[in-house]
DNA sequence: TGGGGTGACTAGAACGATCTAGATTCCCCA
DNA sequence: TGGGGAATCTAGATCGTTCTAGTCACCCCA
C-alpha cells in the first residue's frame, strides 16, 4: 500500500512547534541550549508528526556517523555470537552497527567497500581473510579492528584470543587426565589453524609426548573425514580445531564403534551453541564471545574518540569441561 | 594508524580533471551528456584520487537509495541461506542490501527502525514476529515483504513456501513407505508451527490415520525433549517441525536404542546445511532458499518500480529424500 | 548570413540535517 | 539606570551529492 507520505523533516517539526529548525535540531540530539518548556513543546510536536531524524542527512553533515561496520561470515555460528555481543557493546556506547555478511557469493572486499560507502567510521572485521596489505590499505582510511586474527600488521588493531594458551589448556586438561596419545585434528587453511597447530606441537613436545596432527578443516565434514586417518593412530584423546570439527570427529568415532569419552576423549574449541547442546556436552575452549566483541568495540571507539588504545588486545580463553573428556583408560 | 585523509569528493575530482562538479557526477553515474574524451579524463582522475561516491550524500539528494533492508534471525541457519541468496538477487537488480540481525538482545522493531533510518526503500523481513498491525504500520511508510510468513494482512506483501503442501509431501512419502503410526513433533509457538501442525492433522485424517502431535520447538533441545513423550507413542515415523528439531529427535531416538531409519523414519523441514551433512543425510522438505529469497527481492523491487506485483507469492516446496526414511518394518 | 538544433558543459538550487556566529531576551547588581 | 553576562533562540553556511535550467560553441542548411 505504502502511501508515499513524505517523511517529516526538521522543518515540519519546527513549523508545528513554532520554533526554528536549529532549535529542533538541538532538542532532538539532546544538546544543551534549549529551555525545558520549549524542549517539551518540540518533543511533543515531533512525536505528533512521527518524526525520525534522517540519518543520511545527519551523518552527511556531521562528519561523525556513529556507525561501526562489522563484517562476518554468515555460515559461522561463532561469528553470530560475536555479532550479537557487538550490538550490545555498540549500543551502550552510543554507536550503531552496520552489518555485512560474507557469503559464498559475496567477497569480503565488496562487503567492506559497501560498509565504507554507508559511512562507517570504523571497521570490525571478524576473522578477516584479506591480505595484510589490503587491510593496511583500509586502515589508511578508517580505524580497522581485526577480531579473532592478530597477524594483521601494525596499522590494524586486533582483538583476539590467545590461541596458544587455549591449546595449552586443552592439552593440559587431557594430560592431567592421564592421556598420552593425543592427536590434533587441525583447521587446514582456516584462520588461526596455523598457530593452534604450532602450539599443539610445541606443548606436546614440552611434555615429552609425541605430537600427532591430522589435516582437518573448520566444518563437521572435515572432522568426519579426518577420522579415517585418525583411527590408524589409535589415540585416547583428540583436540579438534573447533566445535564443528569436533562434532564431525565424534560422529566418525561413533561410526567406528568407539565411545566418547570412554574410549576417546574429545576437546573442541569456541564453546559455541553446538558444544552446549544437551546431548553433545562438549568440553571446549571458550573464547568468551561477549568479552571479545566488546573489547573490539572498545578499541574501535577508542580510536575514534582520540584515545590511543593498545593496538593488540589478547584475551586468555578458559576451558569449559563437560562430558566428552574422561580419564584415560587404565589399560591403554 | 588511519591518517585522517579526508576522502576525495566530486569537487576534488572535478578540479583534478578540470571540469565542473556536475559533469563529474554525470560521468560517475554513467548518465548521458558527456563526450567520450572527457569521460575518460574524468574516470582517470577519479581512479587516480581513489574517489568513491559518498552514498549518504548521493542518497540524500536523490530520493532513491537503492537500499533494501533485510532483517533476519542470527541464530537460524536457514535465514543465513536466505540472506545469502538475497544478496545475489539484489545485486543483479542494481540494489544494495542493509542487514539487521535479530538477536536475543535486539528486538525486531529496533532493527527495523534502524534499517528505516538508514534509508532503506523497502523491507524484507524474514519470519517476522511483529504483530499484524505493527507490520501494517511500517507498510504505510515503505513496501514491506514478509518472507516465510503469510498471515500478515493485506498491506504487507508476502513470499512464502506452501507449508500445507510441504507437510503433505512428508506424510505422503512416509505413507507410501508403509508407515501408519506417524507422529508430528511440532514447532511450539514458532512462526509457521501452527499451519504445519494443522495440515498434519488434516492430511493424516484424510488418509484414515490417527494424527498424533507432540509439542516441540525449533531447536535441537526441543526435539530431544519431545522424545520422552514420543517413545510412549511407539511411532514408526516422525515428521519434525524443522531440521534442527529432527536432529534432536534423532539424538533422542538413538539414546533410547532405536535406529534410524530401521526402527523409526524421520523427516525434517528446511533442507538446511544440517540435513545435508554427510553423517546426517536427513530426508527433508526443501523450501529452496535461493528461489524464495529472489522472489522476495522481486516483489520488493516490483513495488518500488511501480509495477503492482502479486501480493502473496506462495512457492511449492519439494521433498529431498535421503537416508533417514525407509519402508516401515514389516512386523510392527 | 543567420536562425535553429544539438551536443557538451556549468551555475546554482535543492536534499535534511548540523554548526557557527550572532541576535534577542532577561536578570542582576553597581 | 544601564550595562555585563548567561540563557535561549535564529539565520545562514555547510556537508557531497543530484538535478533543473541554463549557456556556449558548433554545424547545417535555407
Amino acid at each position: 500500500m505504502a502511501e508515499q507520505h513524505r517523511r517529516p523533516t526538521l522543518m515540519d517539526v519546527a513549523a508545528a512547534a513554532g520554533v526554528s529548525r536549529a532549535l529542533v535540531s538541538i532538542v532532538m540530539r539532546g544538546a544543551p541550549g534549549a529551555s525545558e518548556s520549549t524542549r517539551q513543546k518540540v518533543l511533543e510536536a515531533a512525536e505528533q508528526l512521527g518524526y525520525r531524524p534522517d540519518s543520511r542527512a545527519r551523518l552527511l553533515r556531521s562528519s561523525r556517523t556513529k556507525l561501526l561496520g562489522v563484517s562476518f561470515s554468515i555460515s559461522h555460528p561463532f561469528h553470530a555470537e560475536l555479532v550479537d555481543a557487538a550490538y550490545g557493546g555498540a549500543e551502550s556506547r552510543g554507536y550503531d552497527i552496520a552489518l555485512s555478511a560474507v557469503t559464498s557469493g559475496r567477497s569480503e572486499a565488496s562487503g567492506v567497500q559497501s560498509l565504507l560507502d554507508l559511512g562507517c567510521e570504523a571497521l570490525i572485521l571478524i576473522s578477516p581473510t584479506l591480505k595484510e596489505d589490503e587491510l593496511t590499505g583500509y586502515a589508511r582510511r578508517v580505524p580497522v579492528v581485526s577480531l579473532l586474527r592478530d597477524d594483521v600488521g601494525q596499522a590494524v588493531d586486533s582483538v583476539s584470543s590467545d590461541d596458544h594458551a587455549g591449546i595449552r589448556l586443552a592439552v593440559e586438561h587431557l594430560a592431567a587426565l592421564g592421556h598420552q596419545k593425543i592427536v590434533h585434528v587441525d583447521g587446514g587453511t582456516a584462520v588461526s589453524a596455523a598457530p593452534r597447530r604450532a602450539e599443539f606441537n610445541r606443548e606436546m613436545e614440552r611434555r615429552g609426548l609425541e605430537p600427532r596432527v591430522i589435516p582437518g578443516g573448520p566444518y563437521e565434514e572435515d572432522g568426519l573425514r579426518a577420522c579415517e586417518l585418525l583411527r590408524a593412530e589409535c589415540p585416547t584423546a583428540v583436540v579438534a580445531f573447533n566445535d564443528r570439527t569436533a562434532l564431525g570427529v565424534m560422529e566418525g568415532l561413533r561410526a567406528a564403534g568407539l565411545r566418547v569419552p570412554a574410549d576417546v576423549s574429545v576437546v573442541g574449541y569456541d564453546d559455541s551453541q553446538f558444544a552446549r547442546l544437551s546431548y553433545v556436552q562438549l568440553t571446549s575452549v571458550s573464547q568468551d564471545a561477549p568479552l571479545l566483541a566488546e573489547a573490539a568495540v572498545d578499541v574501535a571507539v577508542g580510536r575514534l574518540e582520540g584515545e590511543q588504545p593498545p593496538s593488540h588486545v589478547i584475551r586468555t580463553p578458559h576451558l569449559v569441561v563437560r562430558t566428552t573428556t574422561a580419564p584415560a583408560a587404565t589399560n591403554p
